[in-house]
DNA sequence: ATTATGTATTTTGAATACATTTATAAGAGG
DNA sequence: CCTCTTATAAATGTATTCAAAATACATAAT
């Protein structure tokens, strides 16, 4: 029988998904810092058992973004101004070690990828679309990651990644911090093309820096 | 009632013990890397059911002790010299910002007691005592974290450190490293009693970028 | 009224039972 | 002898059950 190109049915574990899904609700504040996470609502939201949902707890524990407290359950951890001003040098320092790399072991395809990238991010601000910005964004800074050739540093970026994405979901950023920051990142690929690891290190430091000042008018 | 200073009775949850001991077992080699893990056999040796174990496998699979395999087990994540490279120099970057931060940052008793460590360290390595010496090696680094002031730091650093102990117990360093390891201990204690912060942090990232052309030797 | 104490309910921790999937082995056919 | 089936065993994924702890509630005492 086989009828052409049949992709096999991928079944993931439930742990998985709900670890995935609820990563998402959490950086994204649908749930919110110090919320109460229940297992049976869990259990009764997705149509699954509590096995999978305690598995996918733990691995969320370990992540850091949900705090588990023996015999009294789960709540969302919260983020205070401290945690940031703690998570950003070290970003700071993971970012600017990435770039030094980047610029050192990039491709040119890697490269133009960036410029690519940048003008679609341009292209966003200027119609005000801030989801599809954030969108770029990312994948920017991804691209960044994969071209430092450095297997080990995008795992390791996780864990304060996801932090920091959580505070920019809960302060959305001003227009004219918006347009500061579109212009780091004009310099940030300058430096890129040009191959200054040292001054991409740099910059993508000064630019996390900004980040948190800009942060901090919100928070604190 | 109450009796003079009574300690609460504390419990531990069994997945938490489950993954010390694990943990504990990885680090140390006495689980190798590349080791099938079974469910089953972790039940009967620690004498508990599979739900605990498998919660614990979820958390050393988040940081990257373990490697589970849909439907197919867990086993002990191996470390490549790749891995290793990669590593040490996110290592070297989070030592050196803890390094300039405990320089900023770190009150007099704090340094106090780094002094009182290093000699300590320096008499462990005279006597040869090799467990010793990473014992307190592992305690002045963890001083430096603390007087860093930054809560986050330990957190991330715990991590990438997991994979570098690791290393350093499946390769056994030699006299003569061992040697300049302690010079360059009393250099980094220097830095610190001067706060010269960027000296500090400078030789911590040597130290560990040493620490990798020492390990190179074993590996490749 | 307020605090304390005892009881019931709810929620979490852990063990067992069941369902799938993968690995292993035995046998048939080439 | 090898390969492909097919049967069987073992291990993992998930659900369910039982046990322990914590919370909520009610009652009694001061």
């Amino acid at each position: 029988m086989a009828m052409p190109t049949m992709a096999p049915i991928e079944r993931r574990a439930l742990h998985e998904e709900l670890a995935d899904k609820l990563r998402h609700a959490i950086i994204h504040g649908e749930l919110k810092p110090g919320a109460k996470i229940s297992e049976k609502v869990l259990c009764e939201q997705f149509g699954v058992s509590r096995t999978p949902v305690r598995e996918a707890l733990k691995i969320l524990s370990t992540e850091g973004l949900v705090q588990l407290m023996q015999n009294r359950g789960a709540s969302v951890t919260e983020v205070t101004w401290e945690d940031l001003q703690d998570a950003f040098p070290i970003m700071g320092a993971l970012e600017a070690l990435a770039g030094e790399l980047a610029a050192k072991n990039a491709t040119d395809d890697q490269i133009d990828r960036a410029k690519a990238l940048q003008s679609r991010m341009v292209s966003r601000f200027k119609k005000g679309d801030r989801k599809g910005y954030f969108q770029v964004n990312e994948e920017i800074h991804q691209l960044i990651l994969e071209a430092s050739g450095n297997s080990a540093l995008p795992r390791m970026m996780r864990t304060v990644s996801l932090q920091i994405r959580r505070a920019r979901y809960m302060a959305n950023l001003s227009k004219s911090r918006w347009a500061q920051a579109i212009d780091e990142h004009e310099e940030i690929l300058d430096a890129w093309v040009d191959r200054d690891s040292q001054r991409l290190g740099q910059l993508l430091k000064q630019h996390l820096a900004n980040k948190l000042t800009a942060l901090e008018k919100k928070f604190a």
